[in-house]
RNA sequence: GGGGGCGUGGUGUAGUGGUUCAACAUGCGGCCCUGUCAAGGCCGAGACCGCGGGUUCAAAUCCCGUCGCUCCCGCCA
């Protein structure tokens, strides 16, 4: 018999139907026993007489809750029933996978244990649907950046994430045994990005893992996550990127607040709101201006960048003084930046690059790149690095390169700030950090 | 890598020197209840208070070390 989804029982009073689904609660009385049923659309109560069959009674009263289910029984209305007015009345129940008893935790109770203790039985902590919406957003979100991309002319590549030298910096790069040598996971697709502009690919993006060997212990960190890439060939400055991804996140934003604006209202109080296009800009210079006039302290050793207590301040005078929740915080000083951030012509101590804050989180670092060999080559070793390493890269920018700029988001970042969630680690479907390697 | 906080039955908490200090909630087991609905009632099992050492007549409670978790900083997405 075809499976009914509970939301759809009250166009089927009267009939038989069969449910699939989780035991959320067993009232089990002298002579009737009430089965609360799960599925991913909702909740509904089904009614068994016991001494109408025994033998079932019996099998239920074993059942634990979270057990699998599939029942199959006959729709009525009553009115006495809170849950919707709707009960099913039992006629037959199959035990697909009991639960055993007791459950490392319940999903559903009011108080949960923490989050280290849930990530463990991982598996349990997403039954409940305010964790299963997080991923139906995010699969949301993907699905609109890549339609915003794909009407705009971009190609999608998938980067190597074994590499044969240390790129960027090296320090951060995970080791791993391959043969006879040493590779490293990618900690960014940014060199191979900039490949296909140098293949005229023009236009180009990628969502894939990123790794990063940091000993880091926040809220906000992880050594492996989903990297969001996009790089644009000839662009005029990195303002064409800044232009590109306000028009880009709007769309997003626009495609979660069409389907889960309520869900999202409901499950993490939070009014969602498609941002105003453009995004406020700030230039570094601003920003620290801002921050003086705010009176915030700023470690004298951050000269040039900006320590997570002034991006939260930032953040924070954004959304008084222009109600939004992003910023583009542009024109960073070289000292700060990596070597192929592109220069200001008339300002060579600073960058043609910029962040992006949401609610004062960074998730987002973009910029033009310098694609003139001879300037690249300049800032590499300007930044203390050997050419040798990086001489596959450099080579990209001899034979005809265009001038091009992109970024990278860190997905679960931008759902943290979407969601006004707490940790990252809510934000993932399994977390990887310095300590934790399973589940 | 540096700093702060926390660590009590399965889970979440209370207790912060002794005398009802090992408690409460939830979950689990049993019994009861004419249809319950965050079900309810009664009974029961379950923690040597992370681990090691120390102070004290006396330690879950104070001190030191250690491990784990967590947050902040550094680093970044």
């Amino acid at each position: 018999m075809e499976r009914t989804y509970i939301k759809d029982l009250k166009t089927k009073i009267g009939q038989q139907v069969t449910l699939k689904g989780w035991l959320q609660t067993l009232r089990d009385q002298k002579s009737m026993q009430f089965l609360i049923l799960r599925d991913k659309t909702g909740l509904v109560q089904i009614a068994h007489w016991k001494k109408g069959n025994l033998e079932l009674a019996e099998v239920i009263s074993a059942l634990g809750t979270e057990s699998a289910l599939t029942i199959t029984g006959k729709v009525v209305e009553n009115e006495v029933v809170k849950l919707g007015g709707i009960e099913i009345q039992l006629e037959s129940l199959t035990v697909e996978n009991n639960a055993e008893l007791p459950l490392p935790f319940e999903p559903f109770s009011d108080t949960l244990p923490d989050q280290d203790y849930r990530m463990e039985w991982r598996y349990l902590d997403l039954r409940r649907e305010r964790n299963r919406l997080i991923f139906e957003i995010q699969t949301c979100a993907e699905q609109a950046m890549r339609e915003y991309w794909i009407e705009n002319g971009f190609i999608e590549i998938h980067s190597p994430k074994i590499m044969g030298t240390p790129s960027e910096s090296g320090a951060e790069l995970f080791r791993v045994e391959y043969f006879d040598r040493t590779a490293y996971l990618a900690q960014s697709p940014q060199f191979y990005k900039q490949m296909a502009q140098a293949a005229g690919f023009e236009r180009i993006f990628e969502i894939g893992p990123v790794f990063r060997a940091d000993p880091s212990f926040t809220s906000r960190h992880m050594t492996e996550f989903t990297g969001v890439d996009f790089e644009i060939s000839w662009i005029e400055s990195h303002e064409d990127v800044m232009a590109f991804t306000e028009k880009w996140l709007a769309y997003v934003y626009q495609a979660i607040d069409a389907k889960f604006h309520d869900a999202i209202k409901e499950y993490f109080d939070v009014d969602f709101e498609v941002p105003s296009v453009p995004f406020p800009r700030l230039t570094m210079a601003e920003a620290y201006h801002i921050l003086k006039g705010m009176d915030y302290k700023l470690p004298p050793e951050r000269k040039g960048d900006l320590d997570p207590g002034a991006e939260r301040a930032i953040g924070e005078y954004i959304k008084q003084t222009f109600g939004h929740d992003f910023v583009f915080i542009k024109d960073w000083p070289f000292t700060v930046r990596p070597f192929y951030h592109m220069l200001h012509e008339d300002n060579p101590t600073l960058t043609k690059s910029f962040d992006l804050l949401g609610r004062g989180l960074e998730i987002t670092t973009g910029a033009q790149r310098e694609h003139r060999y001879e300037k690249l080559a300049r800032q590499a070793l300007d930044k203390g690095l050997t050419l040798e390493p990086i001489q596959n890269y450099l080579n990209f920018f001899r034979y005809g390169c265009p001038p091009h700029g992109g970024l990278g988001l860190g997905l679960s970042r931008l759902l943290m700030v979407m969601l006004n969630l707490p940790s990252i680690r809510d934000a993932v479907y399994l977390f990887r950090g310095p300590n934790r390697l399973e589940p």
